[in-house]
DNA sequence: CCATCATTCACCCAAACGGTTGACTGACTT
DNA sequence: AAGTCAGTCAACCGTTTGGGTGAATGATGG
């Protein structure tokens, strides 16, 4: 049907998202240090770091758009927020996958026990 | 303690292995694959995507890599299986940083407590 | 009125990435 | 002896990516 396969593309997309934005080791550790420490200004991420504003400032970007992370912005002030919701879109992924293999691997199994009653 | 460092460090080494792995589609569709019909030789694989054995060669070897899949090579014919339990390497992250996120939270309400009792 | 501050925007650069093509290897088929 | 087959290696191309710099913005504080 047509309205599923446009729900399917949709979380395919926010998943290659979430994947890619995890990929990054700088991100990962921005994310690590928003869990331990709560909401942060951009300014004081890029302080833990020898990476400039900038860069920070895209990543952090990136991570948004992923929805890994929210922004509420008090004027020139923007706090940054994890957020961890997303991450329940990769498990999603991993068990389908794991339950295809199952799927897959019972299959195998039954036909083997047919075999035997041969 | 220095072996732990080493270990850590080799881990998320690891981790960052299987995520780059599992950043790109095409990837993600070949683990897919393999989930479903089992050990493939890599012509085969190839086969289902309009990308030449070559691309497809690369993809495995980064996969590889990662651990995500296995190769069993009978002379030239190279039986391509998925593995799954680095997968749980990342859900093991995931984990890590949703305690550390609850732990920020709890410490945060018992504080709010104690400023109750002022 | 000028400086400061937090952030984004517009570029620039080098490295990495996904993909291609072409040559090579080594056994099996004809 | 020649050709096919499965896969790798090496070189290349265009795009993306992570990083940097410098300027712009726009209210706030001297």
């Amino acid at each position: 049907m047509l309205f599923t396969h446009m729900v399917e593309r949709q979380e395919a997309d926010r998943l290659a998202a979430i994947l890619k934005a995890s990929s990054d080791p700088s991100r990962r550790s921005i994310l690590t240090l928003l869990a331990q420490e709560g909401p942060l200004r951009i300014t004081d991420i890029a302080a833990r770091y020898d990476i400039s504003l900038n860069s920070v400032s895209k990543h952090i970007k990136v991570l948004e758009a992923a929805g890994l992370v929210t922004r509420r912005t008090e004027w020139r002030e923007h706090l940054i927020e994890i957020q961890m919701e997303p991450l329940s879109l990769v498990d999603q992924w991993f068990n389908e996958l794991r339950s295809i293999w199952a799927l897959r691997l019972d299959a195998l199994e039954a036909a083997l026990k047919e075999d035997d009653n041969d």
